[in-house]
DNA sequence: ATTCTGACGTGGG
DNA sequence: CCCCACGCCAGAA
């Protein structure tokens, strides 16, 4: 098979994402590498950042709720407003000064320990 | 077809 | 702390 064997396309992966992003509580947040390793690619966090640019259009998807594993919101300018990542993080009471969000540690949801991964019958 | 750029993360110097 | 190379892979140029 040669690299241009037709892969069937990653809508699995995207539904994956969205999934997971829909999941994290309110009040927390995750990073873009610990949703990849949870979906066992660890290495493919940019597919991650890739998938949630495509959420611009689902209001159910809480993409601000997704930072960088400092805490940094490299995502900020794909929102509307410039700062209203931020805003809706502050909204939720997590804390963020310099583009990072403090307190990591407590407000970091790991969807690797949360979810109940289903059976795979 | 080839190159480059990312909403990333890790590892080495 | 800073800088760089790599792996990942979709899209744009």
């Amino acid at each position: 098979m040669l690299s241009t064997t037709p892969r069937h396309p990653n809508i699995n992966f995207f539904e994956q994402v969205v999934q997971i992003v829909k999941l994290i509580p309110y009040g927390r947040v995750t990073t873009y590498g610990a949703i990849a390793n949870c979906l066992g690619s660890k290495q493919s966090a940019r597919m991650v950042g890739w998938a949630l640019n495509h959420t611009h259009k689902m209001p159910e998807v809480p993409a601000h709720r997704v930072v960088n594993r400092q805490g940094n919101l490299t995502g900020k300018h794909h929102f509307e407003h410039t700062g209203s990542m931020q805003a809706q993080l502050a909204v939720e009471g997590i804390v963020v000064k310099d583009d990072q969000v403090q307190d990591m540690r407590k407000v970091f949801w790991d969807p690797e320990k949360e979810i109940i991964k289903a059976p795979t019958w």
